[in-house]
Parts: C-alpha cells; sequence; structure tokens
DNA sequence: TAGCTTTACAAGCGTAAGCTTGTACAAGTC
DNA sequence: GACTTGTACAAGCTTACGCTTGTAAAGCTA
C-alpha cells in the first residue's frame, strides 16, 4: 500500500483555506473578471513572483482557479462554480442568508419543482 | 507604543481560518440550534477536551460562537451574524449565487426598498 | 544554436497551527 | 474545609504555512 504522507486537504477545507488568505483574494478579484497571465498577477503585489506563483499554485489546487497555457505563459480566470462548498456552508450555518431569498422567491413563483430527484 | 507580536486575525481571514477545519464545523453543527456545554462538545469527539477547547476558543475569536457561563459551565452557541463575511465573499466572487435569487425576488415585487440606507 | 522571457520547482527559514500532557482555578457537594 | 466536576491556561512537540533565494524547464526570437 501506497504511504500517503500528507495529501493536500480535500473540499471544503481547501477551498476555505484557500480563501482565508488577503493575499490569494487579492488574486481572485484580478482574475474573476479577466484571465491574467502569472506574471500580470505577481506584478500587482510587493511579493517575489516565486511567492504570487505559490498562491496561485494554492488556489490552483483548491479549484478556484482554471489554467490555460498560451506558449510560455499561463492564464488564469477564477472557476466560479468551486465555490460551491462555501455557498453550502453558508446555507448549512446560516440558512436565513439563502433561505429567506429563496422562500421569497417561491412564494411570488408558487411551482418550485426546481430540485433535483 | 504596544508591541503588537502577532496579533489573531481580524475579519474574513478569522472568519474563513476558523472554518477551514473540519472539527471545528463539527462544532458549529452541534451548536447551531442547540446551546450546548463545553464538556458535551469535547464528548462528541475523540479529541481531548484540551483540544476541543482549543478549537472553542478559535471559534469564539473569530466571533462565530457567543458564550454564556452558569455555574462552571460555559454554555456555546452559534452567532449566525459573524458569518456575513463570507457571505460578502459569495456576493464578491459568486454574484450568481446570491443574486439571481436576489433578482427573480426584486422582479417578483417590484418595489424591494427593504434595505438599510 | 544562443539568449531572452515566463513560469514553476526546490530548499531553507521563521512562525503559526493543531495536538498532547500537565496544571490551575472556579463552582458545586459532602 | 476537602473532594469532585467543568473548563481553560501553559508548555512542548510535530507538521504546515508563507516567504525568500536559487535554479530549471518550456517556449519564443534572433
Amino acid at each position: 500500500m501506497a504511504e500517503r504522507k500528507q495529501l493536500p486537504p480535500e473540499g471544503p477545507d481547501a477551498v476555505l483555506r484557500a480563501l482565508a488568505d488577503p493575499h490569494r483574494r487579492q488574486i481572485l478579484r484580478l482574475v474573476q473578471h479577466a484571465e491574467l497571465p502569472a506574471g500580470r498577477i505577481a506584478a500587482s503585489f510587493t511579493l517575489t513572483q516565486q511567492a504570487v506563483s505559490q498562491h496561485i499554485g494554492v488556489l490552483r489546487q483548491a479549484g478556484l482557479l482554471t489554467e490555460r497555457r498560451e506558449g510560455t505563459r499561463r492564464l488564469y480566470t477564477l472557476r466560479h462554480e468551486s465555490l460551491q462548498p462555501v455557498r453550502d456552508l453558508l446555507s448549512e450555518f446560516w440558512p436565513d442568508a439563502l433561505g429567506r431569498l429563496r422562500q421569497a422567491v417561491e412564494t411570488a413563483h408558487p411551482r418550485p419543482p426546481e430540485r433535483k430527484p
């Protein structure tokens, strides 16, 4: 059997951990609408290029970024869907935050069979 | 001047970091509806009482728990509002997750002045 | 080919996180 | 008072994190 020393966290852990750093949130802000190369991302920090590359790695491993290679450059952009664990967490622990809205919607549209079986 | 060596993280960082641990999320599940004493929380883990106490400390410092003392016991419960940073983050990076619902609501109720000034 | 650009990989350092054991302290019970 | 219960504080250990410097690899360009 393979000895797994310490494989990276998965699921909600990875996403939440990745988001718990201000530098990384700033990176997400940069790429949430535009697709940017690593270099341009790094240029907007006072950190070294390598440090930013590591942050990008964390975000990528958490599934928060998509990578597209173009020549020597790597272009990154936010994968919104990967925030699903955050949404789930919110709806679990603060149902009002989403639920009140949902309820209002369902009240307004009295046929809500919009749920998967 | 006071020397601040490394004061604990504040705002979104503290909340997200606190939530990024499965043990702590489990604690929140336990106290999200019921107010429980530290001992009963600790009893549902295989960790030591002290370890759980430390997790509670992290959650408390992040503002996620309220503490009420009753005799020698300390009763904890979830402070839902403290999840606001998570909600903010979600609405910043995944506006659809909340916004689509909001939009539907506003379409259905064409005058929604339900916002604080 | 050589040289340049863009980016990641690697090693090392200091600090923080998460855990354990040991202890202290406050509040009830006898 | 002495004992028990409920809980936090403290020290110490191991591992992870965030950063730096150094280097290598992949792709352009001349």
